[in-house]
DNA sequence: CTCCAAATTAATAATCATTATCAATTTGCC
DNA sequence: GGCAAATTGATAATGATTATTAATTTGGAG
């Protein structure tokens, strides 16, 4: 069986498309940890960067310092709680709506980015 | 004449407010230098931390490792540049086609953000 | 299966933004 | 002017992220 990512590199983005809870870097490398003793951080981070640059991975935020990543291409928008830092997934009919500004000014749209910052049901 | 800011903290936050580029810490600390030459880069990260405590300021998103910040409260979304950093203004008709949703499972919104990724006119 | 070059990694040090500390300065008010 | 509280400058500390480099792993060829 062909593999195209080395063992670590699978792990590392199968917790991140699995998880729900849109980890940052030193989360996935302590829940790897416990199945990956010889998991070095700095492996953590270099892949994350990689993900993103290939698009496969997008950051949601960055809270207490520490970003925060989302491996879940189809649309959607976050819940995300300033307080507890959890974040929660919302997806949306018609995400469609605020399509066309972007293209203004000559501005080639990336990536949309739709987040509501407050109070999760547990810290309000 | 009363003046509820000090000098440092009102230079800040005008800085802050007039400014349309959505500047990090470090560059309002050296646009101000010159008419400040005795301000401190620490002063002004306490400033703005205050400021976003306060509600008077939000941090648009973090580039590059540095946090962008925004004094205008008023609605609006956001054009970002990841290849130079730009970040550009964008006014919405109706920016509260989104507003129901935010309220969903017991979640208190307290600031909505839209932004869009990309590339300016110049960098694409 | 063995060997090898390229890709990946662990460990570590280096960077760099942000925060904390604390003595000195400034502020608003009497 | 004088004083207590708020603010600041200078500096050190923290902590996330990135860079470095030698060792390990990987997949393919022989």
């Amino acid at each position: 069986m062909r593999r195209n990512f080395s063992t670590k590199r699978q792990a590392i983005y199968d917790m991140l498309v699995s998880r729900k809870d849109h980890p940052s870097a030193k989360q996935i490398y302590e829940s790897l940890k416990p199945s990956y003793p010889d998991l070095s951080l700095g492996t953590v981070y270099r892949n994350i960067s990689l993900f993103k640059q290939e698009g496969m991975a997008d950051s949601v935020c960055t809270l207490k310092g520490e970003e925060r990543l989302d491996g879940n291409k189809k649309p959607h928008a976050h819940l995300i709680c300033t307080e507890c830092g959890s974040i929660t997934d919302v997806f949306f009919d018609r995400l469609d709506v605020i399509e066309d500004k972007g293209e203004m000014e000559g501005f080639l749209t990336e990536r949309k980015v739709i987040s509501f910052y407050g109070k999760c049901r547990n810290c309000r």
